[in-house]
Parts: C-alpha cells; sequence; structure tokens
RNA sequence: CGGGGUGUAGCGCAGUUUGGUAGCGCGCUUCGUUCGGGACGAAGAGGUCGCAGGUUCAAAUCCUGUCACCCCGACCA
C-alpha cells in the first residue's frame, strides 16, 4: 500500500455545488476507498485534532483533539480509582544504569531512547552549545517501570503494603523509525498502571482485571468493539511473563493493539530489588503488573468510526455532544439568539453518560454551509439549526452525525432537550452495532495455511482471519516476513471470534489444540 | 541505519535546465452584494526563497558544505 505521493490535498471543492449530479461530493479527499492512510490524515487534520509539529515525529494536540483526551482521562481515571488505584507521578528521566538492570527490557526499548547527555547550553557564535557533560546519561521515559521499581523499592517492607496499587497520566518518549500521528507518535501521552502484589494469583488477577477495565472502556464509551486476549511470546512486552492486550479493527481491515496489561512475574522486582518480608518473616520478591493505553486510542477512534465526510465520535467521548447552528437572516436575529441560548442552557442541564450534556451555539460570523460542514468534519454528535421560520413553529431542525448529513428530523424546542439524552444514547449504540458488524464482516473462519496465505494474498489482504493455531515462534516469524501478517492475540473466548468448538486442527502444522488465534495485519 | 525525495507567504505549488534580487491557487483582512448545503465582486496584508560559505556587476537559480523534514524497509502503545 503506498502512501506515498499525498499531496495534502487543502482546498475542498464546495460539497453545495448541487445542480450536477454524477458521485456525491465528500468532505474528505481522498476517501477510504482511495487511499486509506491518506484519509485519515485529512480526517485528523480537517477535525483539528492534531498538527503536526516543528519537532521530529511529534504532535500538537488541538482542543478538540484534546478534550477528547481529557474525557479518556476522566472516565478510566474514575474506573481507576473505583478499583482501589492511586495517582502519583514519576521522574521523565531515567538513568541509563537504571536501564541496565532488565536484560529483555533493554533489548525492548533500547534503540528507541532518546538520549540526555549535557546539562547548560552556553552562547557561541550567535548558537547555542551543549556545554556540560553529565556524568551519567539519562534516558527520557520510553517506559516507567525501572524508575517507579526503585521507589516501590524502598516503599514496599512489608506484605501489610501490599497491594500497592499506582497509576501515572505522563507523557513517554520512543524514537521511533516511522511516526504517524496518533498511532505512533515520537511523544505520545498515556496512564500507565504499576502495581505490587503478596502473590503471584493476585497479580494475575490485578493484570486481567485492568484488561477488563479496558475493554469496556473500549466498548462501551469509544463504541470500539474490542478481542481480548493474550499475546504470543514473539510479541509479549519485553520483560513480561504474560502480556494482554486488546485488539481492535480498523476500516481497512487491519488490525490496533488499542491497549495493553502485563503480568510482569518477578522479574522487575529482581531488576529492581522490590522485596519485603512475608507471612512466614521470609525475605521475598514481590510480583508486578503494569498496564497502559495512550493517545493512540484518539487514532483508533478516527479509524474505526469516521467516514468519507471527516470524524464521527461516539457521543460518550465527544467534547461536545452537540452544537446549534443559529440561521441568522437579518430579521429577528436578536430572538433566534435568544432562543438558541436558551436551547443550549436546557440542553446543558441533562445527562449523558454519566456527564451533563455539553452543547455549544456556534455563534461565529461564517456562512451557514461553512459553518456546518465545519462540524460534520469534527464529528459532534447532533447539530441542531434554529432559524425564523423555525422560531415561528417552535421547532428545531436535528442531524445526527450518523445519518447522512441531508438527513434532517424537526423535533418541538420544547421537547429536543428532554429528547436529547435519547438520541445521544442512539447514535453511542449505532456507532457499535456498525463497527461490530463491520469487524464481523471482514473476520474469516481459516482452518489450513492455503486459506490463510489466500486471504493475505498480495497488498490487498486484510481482515482477521480466526482460527487453531499452536505453530511456534519460528512459523510465526515467517508469516510475518511473507504475509505481514502477525498474531494479533490469542482471544480469552474463542465464541466471540466465531469459534464454537472445543478443540480443532492447527492452521499451519494440522496438529489438534485448543489453542485459538487472530491474525492479521497491523499497525 | 539502508534506499528515494523535498525545502520559495498560513497551506499547496510554479519559477531553477537557459543568473537580471519573486509569482499562482486556496486561506487571511476590509467593503459591497449574498445567506436554511461549502457564495460572488472589488480592494488589500503577507516572503532574510532551509542555513552557511563561494563564483559573479548581479544568485531562488550555478558550485561546495550543512541542517531539517517527508516517503519506502526492519522496531514499537
Amino acid at each position: 500500500m503506498s502512501q506515498a505521493q499525498g499531496k495534502q490535498g487543502g482546498n475542498k471543492s464546495g460539497g453545495g455545488g448541487g445542480g450536477g449530479g454524477g458521485k456525491p461530493q465528500t468532505a474528505i479527499t481522498p476517501t477510504r476507498a482511495e487511499n486509506f492512510p491518506e484519509w485519515y490524515q485529512q480526517v485528523v487534520k480537517e477535525a483539528e485534532l492534531a498538527d503536526q509539529s516543528l519537532v521530529r515525529g511529534c504532535m500538537v494536540i488541538k482542543p478538540w483533539g484534546f478534550g477528547i483526551w481529557e474525557n479518556m482521562q476522566a472516565t478510566l481515571d474514575a474506573e481507576f480509582k473505583r478499583t482501589g488505584v492511586q495517582n502519583a507521578s514519576f521522574p521523565l528521566f531515567i538513568p541509563v544504569s537504571l536501564m541496565e538492570k532488565e536484560a529483555a527490557h533493554v533489548d525492548g526499548f533500547a534503540k528507541e531512547c532518546a538520549v540526555v547527555t549535557h546539562h547548560r547550553l552556553e552562547a557561541k557564535d550567535g548558537k547555542l552549545i551543549p556545554a556540560a557533560p553529565l556524568t551519567e546519561p539519562l534516558i527520557v521515559r520510553p517506559t516507567s517501570e525501572m524508575i517507579i521499581g526503585a521507589s516501590f523499592a524502598q516503599w514496599v517492607q512489608s506484605w501489610r503494603d501490599l497491594p500497592l496499587l499506582i497509576n501515572q497520566w505522563c507523557n513517554v518518549v520512543r524514537w521511533e523509525m516511522r511516526p504517524r500521528v496518533f498511532l505512533r507518535t515520537a511523544e505520545f501521552l498515556w496512564q500507565e498502571g504499576h502495581t505490587v502484589h503478596e502473590t503471584e494469583a493476585e497479580a494475575r488477577e490485578r493484570a486481567l482485571q485492568m484488561l477488563d477495565v479496558y475493554a469496556a472502556f473500549a466498548r462501551d464509551v469509544l463504541a470500539v468493539p474490542v478481542i481480548p486476549g493474550r499475546k504470543t511470546d514473539g510479541e509479549r512486552f519485553p520483560g513480561a511473563v504474560e502480556t494482554y492486550t486488546i485488539e481492535a479493527m480498523m476500516q481497512d481491515g487491519k488490525a490496533l493493539q488499542a491497549g495493553t496489561s502485563h503480568f510482569l512475574g518477578q522479574n522487575f522486582a529482581h531488576a529492581s530489588g522490590i522485596k519485603f518480608l512475608d507471612r512466614q518473616s521470609q525475605l521475598v520478591h514481590a510480583w508486578t503488573t503494569s498496564w497502559g493505553v495512550s493517545t493512540r486510542l484518539i487514532g483508533a477512534l478516527v479509524m474505526t468510526h469516521s467516514d468519507d465526510d471527516g470524524l464521527v465520535l461516539p457521543p460518550r467521548i465527544a467534547p461536545a455532544h452537540a452544537v446549534i447552528l443559529p440561521i441568522y437572516r437579518g430579521t429577528d436575529d436578536d430572538k433566534v439568539k435568544a432562543a438558541a441560548e436558551d436551547l443550549a442552557a436546557k440542553i446543558n442541564a441533562q445527562s449523558f453518560g454519566g456527564r451533563n450534556v455539553v452543547c455549544r451555539v456556534d455563534h461565529r460570523d461564517l456562512r451557514g454551509g461553512e459553518k456546518t460542514w465545519g462540524w460534520v468534519k469534527k464529528g459532534v454528535p447532533v447539530r441542531i439549526e434554529i432559524g425564523p421560520r423555525d422560531l415561528e413553529q417552535g421547532v428545531a431542525m436535528v442531524a445526527r452525525r450518523d445519518q447522512g448529513p441531508k438527513e434532517k428530523q424537526t423535533i418541538a424546542l420544547a421537547e429536543l432537550p428532554a429528547k436529547l439524552p435519547g438520541i445521544l444514547a442512539e447514535i453511542q449504540a449505532s456507532l457499535y452495532a456498525k463497527a461490530e458488524a463491520k469487524r464481523v464482516s471482514m473476520t474469516r473462519r481459516v482452518s489450513n495455511e492455503a486459506e490463510l496465505r489466500a486471504m493475505f494474498a498480495g497488498e490487498g489482504g486484510s481482515g482477521l482471519a480466526v482460527g487453531f493455531f499452536d505453530a511456534d515462534g519460528a512459523a510465526e516469524a515467517k508469516l510475518r516476513e511473507e504475509l505481514a501478517v502477525t498474531v494479533r492475540c490469542l482471544p480469552m473466548d474463542a465464541a466471540s471470534v466465531g469459534i464454537a468448538e472445543k478443540q480443532g486442527p492447527c492452521i499451519l502444522t494440522g496438529r489438534t489444540t485448543s489453542r485459538v488465534a487472530v491474525l492479521a495485519r497491523a499497525y
């Protein structure tokens, strides 16, 4: 798939044109079918989610995009706390010597670490030159297991100190070879939870519990269907004993890891010296977990729901649920404005999904079409038009983002505020249903290697392949090399991906196994 | 790190081969006419041509060096 010569297709030809006929105009060019990667970039840009920054691989998250992130934070943070987790904050910098302590971890992250080697700049010939080398270089955290582990080693002395349940919201840096806005940026925002436990069973349970939190969040709030599962040995987080994941499928049929939760065994406890006296007065190493989701979720949101007219936001995550577009025609403008404000106030008094409904009034001095299309592209779930004609009849025109841009329904002003939460709930449900139907339609049961190869032959191969699978890492590497396909996960619930049998022959080896895998190309 | 490419106005580009110190579209500002699906006209604002040297009467253009970014591969939330 060549996403090469994507001319940043700046200007849109007016959608209004009307007259002609021909194929329907779209607010975004190219369309998904024409060039999915370029379409994605254009949606991000036109919806004003983020800009490319002048720093390589880094993004500027704009208010509309950050509003989505704030909603994610608020919802997840409350969920974390409900399970007993507390927030804290740890340093951005990690001494390299700390990083050296966990071998697998080093292998996993060393190549993508940004390193601080100096402090202080000195002016020289109009340039600023790093002046004073640090005695020990610092890496900018790519993840914080080691620096947090150093603290935990001090905090944990007794079994009575456990479990220790900590989360931090922060930025991390991974100097990626190939950045892509939201999906893989050099710096990104995330949360990382780190927990310490007395027993293996408790730690394993915690890792699974957080996976459940993520899965529920994806489904209920983001309206993104996900497959919870385990990673194979080859796909595991560096240093983890078990990595769990929620895998989502984007509209182009590629998979995206939307969140992970790791059972770290005692690996990091050994590396960081997290030890405690247990109930038998024995000095033992603790069991730890870590888990995270990032701003990548915004990319997942875009690629799951959006269409050729731009972003589509599930109401539960949208920074604003509705926008009122007052129609000013030079007469009765004051009345229209007052009615719009009054309606917004009544709508804002409603609640939906555990928070107040957010309804804005767009008073900007712009032409109606521009405003309308601007909000379509931003994916606001509901648009409400009020003009003098509507006022006379005591109604408003209501358009839903999950329906065509021309579809509008007339709703009485008096009833609209009370009806809105119901409309939002319908939109939320319809988006999930649509995304799930898409995933189901692009999921194929494969029973042997020939079928798998046929599915992913050539550049266009897409979708999720599911089947019995017990092949080893070498076989996985071969799939990756030859088909660009990886095992996305070993689903926790095989029935959820359409496999009812308890066992069957492995796709590759033919051996009877009960292990089921989801395979796909991935972001 | 290997292979390609590009740096000229906020964005997208032309101009470079054949040196004569900048132009187009969109966007932006103002005014007028418009306005319930992306308007039109007129008048404007905006650029050390990535950076540093060199050649020349004269450099966006030629030469040398350098930096940055983008795309394709291996890695990753």
